[in-house]
DNA sequence: CCAAAAGTGTTAAAACTACACCCATGA
DNA sequence: TCATGGGTGTAGTTTTAACACTTTTGG
């Protein structure tokens, strides 16, 4: 095997964006750094790339071994190259996020981070790096891709009530939606299938439960259906 | 200043997806390899991104020595980190694509690749790496990017007729559209200004020619305006 | 029986689609 | 005068937006 070159090489990292939804707002994990540059600022979750693993297995490794999180929704956003967003030297990172629904992770279970812990996206420490460039990168981004492609559903539990999947919406979108509108465009499409299931203990009428179905969208996707909302 | 850290790294390169457009269809620019591996085999331009630079920086210094282009549209598409792309060791690549008026650029002219050149995307070579899978992802964004981003007119000269705007929009999205709503549509936007000129040296009635209104857009879109086709 | 949220239709306005002819120009 | 593309309007259909009340359930 030939060397491709000898000149100094960046040092390559990813760091993960996770989110996930509580009843008031867009939250994001963060881990405390216990090391210089930053110690003690909360970051993104994340590290070095090794150079036996691809950047989506790095990012999946790193967050596991940092948050406990596994088997999540995980998306490539963006690779951030400034010079010196590092103030040691020359790093590179590629930056992934992630969906999760809160309630079926515990985040503190397999976590030997120090200090990992939520926080929401309207009340937000000062961050290590460029993690917050990075992180409105992510926001950006996560407002667009709502719209138009199904990743509401990866910060819900696998059944979900029409009025949870609207909040969702909401929320990520910012402003209020109309119910029945809501209701009618997200059945149309087919891809909400209603099941013979209803929530349980609540202190009102209990909604129906629904499931997205994936099998079905794959099948549509091909064939150039758009998902819109 | 402290090493981050000590482990062997993958090495890091840009490629770009230059794409133009002639009269039938969308062209791609290659460049032929005259090293192992893939020694003959047509490529992506691209190469090692430097420690001192950014990596757009990295990606326009290269573009300009391998194929004389310079100045112009350029984004940031994927981060290519499969751990066996590249035969030789490890190597993740940040993909871009840029976007060209064929006739603004003479290729040649300050070209130092012996050998760079425009194919039709309907009739490419082999390529060397993982380039085919960068290209396609690279096509798959601009036919989605196109819809809802104002980037046809980065295929065109500054000024240019409603006709061959149609005409971008037609061979990107891959159909006929119909011209007066296309034409209606356009317009009802408001960015897209008529000027007091008209095409030159054509055997018919020649067209008004039209100019697209940065200013305005860059102003909307702060508003969240959302430009569609 | 009260509080809370579930569930459901209609109407007006706007956007989209399909479609065909006359005009200006240069060869 | 002919060939080529430029330029223009309308009608039917679909999609979107606005809007309020009754039902169910648990406390």
């Amino acid at each position: 095997m030939s060397k491709t070159y000898e000149y100094p090489r960046p040092a390559l990292t990813v760091d993960i964006v996770v989110f996930a939804l509580d009843e008031e707002d867009l939250q994001v994990m963060l881990i405390q750094r216990d090391l210089a540059p930053f110690e003690g600022r909360w970051a993104l979750p994340g590290g070095f790339v090794r150079v036996d693993e691809s950047l989506e297995e790095a990012g999946r490794r790193e967050l596991e071994e940092e948050t406990g999180l596994k088997d999540i929704y995980l998306e490539q956003l963006y690779t951030f190259g400034e010079v010196t967003r590092d103030p040691r030297e020359r790093v590179v990172t590629v930056a992934y996020y992630a969906l999760v629904n809160l309630a079926g992770h515990d985040i503190h279970a397999s976590s030997d981070a120090r200090n990992a812990a939520w926080f929401s996206l309207n009340d937000l420490p000062e961050l290590a790096f460029d993690h917050d460039q990075i992180l409105a990168t992510a926001h950006t981004r996560l407002r667009g891709k709502v719209r138009y492609q199904p990743i509401g559903f990866e910060l819900l539990p696998r059944k979900f009530t029409l009025r949870q999947l609207q909040h969702v919406y909401e929320i990520i979108l910012g402003r209020p939606l109309d119910k029945r509108n809501f209701r009618k465009k997200v059945l149309s499409t087919g891809l909400i299938v209603p099941l013979e299931e209803i929530e349980q203990d609540v202190a009102h009428r209990a909604a129906r439960l629904y499931q997205f179905d994936n099998r079905k969208y794959a099948r549509l996707s091909k064939q150039g259906f758009h998902f819109e909302i």
